[in-house]
DNA sequence: AAGATACATTTGTATATACAATTATTGTAC
DNA sequence: GTACAATAATTGTATATACAAATGTATCTT
């Protein structure tokens, strides 16, 4: 099993605190690089596909985007230019609110929806197979260790 | 404690697959944005920090952007600009390399030295802190079942 | 020695992230 | 009703990330 120190080239062992940080740090851009490669050939960004499935939970209702940034896992102070250039892909519609113009309504397109049909399977396999290596059990508690650790 | 589909805001739950990724994206973010509140003070970036902690690992010997981008953490298709950036701080120097004209010899400055000695015990508190919530035998299940998804 | 290949870094372009400032609209206080 | 504050989104600027192409240098082959 790799450690960290190995990737990291260290010969010095790093405190368990700042190993634990930068494991967490490590893993997630690994998994990151693992689905991003994955959606490339559908010319998608991870963050654009997090939005797309945000707007299909929606069931045909509306979202602002403000709905759209508390259900994002990245914190985005930029949710304006991702959906630009998910309607400059006809993947996303979006038109000002009539009871609020401050608002915009943002919906998916059928071909929106299709493309989601197309890569959900896709990643939902490659998310089997970044966690393969762990049992049910293990999961669980990997999980569970990590929203302690943010409590 | 906060579970993931709180956070997400949906009703549904998470199979254990996709709730797994996530929540290592989401603890990585977590951990982030702690430590670059920490670093904002110093003007300094996690990664231009990182950098320089890698430079004064090297103890006066010289680095090339290779050894550097091997201990990055951050896979850097662009250490150049960061090393720019760095320069125009006076925080580290650039020389070609004298032997091997195609490399370059990177060093940490007396200045990056000495803010690396500001922020590094604020650092290592942050990290702490980040940590605190898990005993040390839990932390140390966390890393291992971390290293193991990995491998 | 000339041409091909490999190596090390830099540059270009597109996207994403972080924060501040701005615009437009709505709500509230007086 | 006007002034002021709050809300919702957009825009601007700087940095970081990802990938491809370009540049300059060294090495290898014959």
């Amino acid at each position: 099993m790799k450690q960290l120190e190995d990737i990291l080239k260290t010969n010095t062992p790093i405190p368990l605190n700042k190993k634990t940080v930068l494991n967490i740090t490590y893993s997630s851009i690994w998994t990151k690089d693992v689905v991003n490669a994955v959606l490339k050939s559908f010319d998608i960004s991870n963050e654009q596909f997090n939005v797309l499935r945000i707007l299909r939970g929606k069931k045909g209702k509306p979202a602002n985007l403000q709905d759209i940034q508390d259900r994002m896992i990245n914190k985005m102070s930029n949710t304006t230019r991702l959906v630009d250039k998910l309607i400059a892909k006809d993947y996303v519609e979006r038109f000002t609110c009539k009871k609020n113009r401050r608002k915009v309504e943002i919906f998916i397109t059928k071909k929106g929806l299709n493309i989601l049909k197309e890569i959900d399977p896709i990643v939902d396999k490659t998310e089997s197979e970044i966690t393969a290596n762990l049992t049910t059990k293990e999961l669980e508690t990997l999980n569970l260790l990590l929203t302690k650790l943010r409590s």
